[in-house]
RNA sequence: UGCCCGAUGGUGUAAUGGUAGCACAACAGACUCUGGAUCUGUUUGUCUUGGUUCGAAUCCAAGUCGGGCAACCA
């Protein structure tokens, strides 16, 4: 693993129904007691959170009964599947801590088998090639409540469907032509097993075979195969799939082969945001988001680009557990997740973000301290830093309030408030734009007694804010993030209505820091605190060394100082 | 409407016939040089109706509500 990963508490998940099972498997010795599991993408773009539960669940699964995990795309669909696409995801799940060691597949590399296997099928009488074009196709399989007909080709023979098969990988027939059905039930109640198609013609290059194939398996009959080959025990997928998995055993079942056990799950819905390929695609192509890795959306890339660790991610994996029950998780959990990590993790720093000048009057005008600061309270090994002190300072604007109410304990005139490692300081008076009325700058003094924020006669002040010294602040861009959507379902809509109405338009904030000097020196990947306002990372593409850029990941709970 | 699946506080998830627990969220208090963190406490729950049983969140039946399935997508 790389640095990224290195403050994991490695703790299993609790139980559930699926280890549940595979604890049973093993007790009754089935497959040897061995687990072997997959986490088979289709190439077809970015991989999100949803994924991220598939893929800490089957490699934890792995991990956890000392089995192994296997990498395989599901590349079966070459109009729209891609090299960039699987490059991509290889990337989000090394980056997510994940090792499939030398158990990298691709469905496309099963190419020949497959074939062999649909042959097989077809001596077996058990599938047929089939002419209905795609309004016959439909009109003859029936609906729900009534039973389809048997297509014309079901009776065909064996040596038709044979050299018609074979005509079919030749290139002979244009696309639609024929197809390739299993011989199953035209009757069942079960759509999927009314005679599905399993091969279909397709003149489209593939990323990996080129232009070798002119026809091309169905997912019903890959999928089953490729784990069937690759001796996959417990081949764990989601809900959607349940009524899949009868075709998945009659394949199996047909051909004689290793059959997996199915095991569906739900899927992971976050709240504020959405998670179907089709809709990020959306966002992505209409500009709403900036690229696949705009840190408001919940691909993996998007939260790396945003400033979630690896770490946190698998913790809120193994929190939110595996059932069938199709929710919604709260993305707080997430949120705290990450905050818990980094409040260990992440070193302070102070830098105001709206600033509000404050002029310390009995300081005098060219002194300047350097004051110790504690990096990282939850962790002394952190060590501590410096930071300057002098006449005028920059405090937070929220952190004033000219006529405060009762449980305000900040800054006020006649109040005096701790500067964090500094001095006490007292407000004397505010002072005003004479045309606009806007407070400008406040005019205060300190008390010497109380460096580095101890009063010798045991006065307390209740507030504590932070603070730049003007003179030697550094500027630097930040974006603040806020949920991409206000609606907390966005996929509940009413019907007829539009489910971007409920995009979040203030998602995203551009505005400029006062940082104190040691931030400046921050590179590109670096994770802070900054008191009291959230935990910020320099954005690992805009930063340049010595001028980095923030992306904030997530705000500290609680609701000063803005 | 046909088939499949599901339902436990606001949210997610345990309890596998025997005291309904945990986490997040919310709220309150303690502590605090971050209104952060930490600690303590509080509120809120077994979809409904029957049945089996000494005893049901759990087993059975019916109902209600929710999700999925009718791409030559995965």
């Amino acid at each position: 693993m790389n640095d990224e990963n290195t403050s994991e508490k490695n703790d299993e998940p609790a139980s559930d129904f699926i280890r549940a099972i595979i604890e049973r498997d093993r007790a009754a010795g089935k497959h040897g007691g061995t687990v072997a599991t997959r986490f088979p993408p289709e190439p077809n773009g970015y991989l999100h959170i949803g994924h991220a539960k598939s893929i800490c669940l089957n490699f934890g699964l792995a991990r956890q009964y000392g089995g192994r995990c296997h990498l395989r795309f599901d590349d079966t669909n070459p109009s729209k599947e891609s090299v960039e696409y699987a490059d991509a995801i290889i990337r989000d799940v090394q980056w997510l801590g994940w090792d499939w060691g030398e158990h990298l597949y691709y469905a496309s590399d099963y190419f020949d088998r497959m074939y062999e296997c649909a042959t097989e099928l077809i001596r077996r009488g058990k599938a047929y090639v089939c002419e209905l074009n795609t309004e016959a196709f439909k009109e003859y399989r029936g609906v729900p409540t009534r039973p389809g007909r048997e297509s014309p080709g079901r009776q065909r023979s064996e040596v038709d469907n044979l050299d018609l098969f074979q005509r079919m990988r030749a290139g002979e027939f244009e696309e639609g032509r024929y197809v390739l059905r299993a011989r199953i039930d035209m009757a069942s109640p079960n759509l999927h097993m009314r005679d599905p198609v399993i091969y279909r013609i397709k003149k489209a290059a593939h990323h990996r075979t080129g232009t070798r194939w002119t026809l091309y398996p169905m997912y019903d009959f890959a999928h089953c195969l490729s784990d069937s080959f690759e001796g996959i025990t417990h081949s764990v997928c989601t809900l959607e799939f349940e009524v899949h998995r009868p075709l998945y055993d009659w394949i199996l079942d047909a051909l004689e082969l290793h059959r997996p056990q199915q095991i569906e799950f739900a899927r992971l819905n976050l709240t504020y945001t959405v998670m179907s390929k089709r809709k990020l695609l959306e966002l992505v192509e209409s500009g709403v988001a900036d690229g696949w890795d705009d840190p408001r959306l919940p691909t993996l890339c998007g939260l790396r680009r945003r400033g979630y660790t690896p770490a946190s991610i698998r913790d809120f994996c193994r929190r939110i557990g595996v059932t069938k029950f199709d929710g919604y998780t709260d993305v707080a959990l997430l949120e705290h997740c990450v905050r818990e990590e980094l409040n260990r993790t992440a070193p302070r720093a102070m830098a105001v973000l709206d600033p509000l000048k404050v002029v310390i009057e009995n300081w005098p005008e060219d002194r300047v301290e350097e004051l110790e600061a504690v990096n990282n309270p939850e962790d002394a090994a952190a060590g501590t830093r410096t930071v300057p002190f002098a006449r005028e300072l920059y405090i937070e604007r929220g952190d004033f309030m000219e006529n405060p109410p009762k449980k305000f304990f900040r800054l006020a005139p006649g109040r005096e408030v701790r500067l964090r490692y500094g001095y006490f300081i007292r407000c004397r008076e505010a002072i005003k734009d004479p045309e606009t009325g806007r407070i400008v700058e406040l005019r205060c003094t300190y008390d010497p007694e109380t460096r580095g924020g101890h009063a010798p006669d045991g006065r307390k002040v209740r507030g504590t804010i932070h603070w730049v010294s003007a003179s030697h602040a550094h500027r630097a861009r930040v974006r603040l993030y806020d949920r991409l959507f206000t609606a907390e379902r966005p996929d509940d809509i009413a019907e007829g209505e539009d489910w971007k109405h409920s995009l979040n338009p203030d998602s995203r904030t551009e505005t400029e820091v006062l940082m104190e000097p040691s931030l400046a020196r921050a590179l590109p990947g670096d994770r802070f605190q900054f008191e009291r306002l959230g935990y910020f990372f320099a954005d690992p593409v805009e930063s340049k060394p010595g001028a980095p850029v923030f992306n904030r990941i997530v705000s500290l709970k609680g609701k000063a100082p803005s």
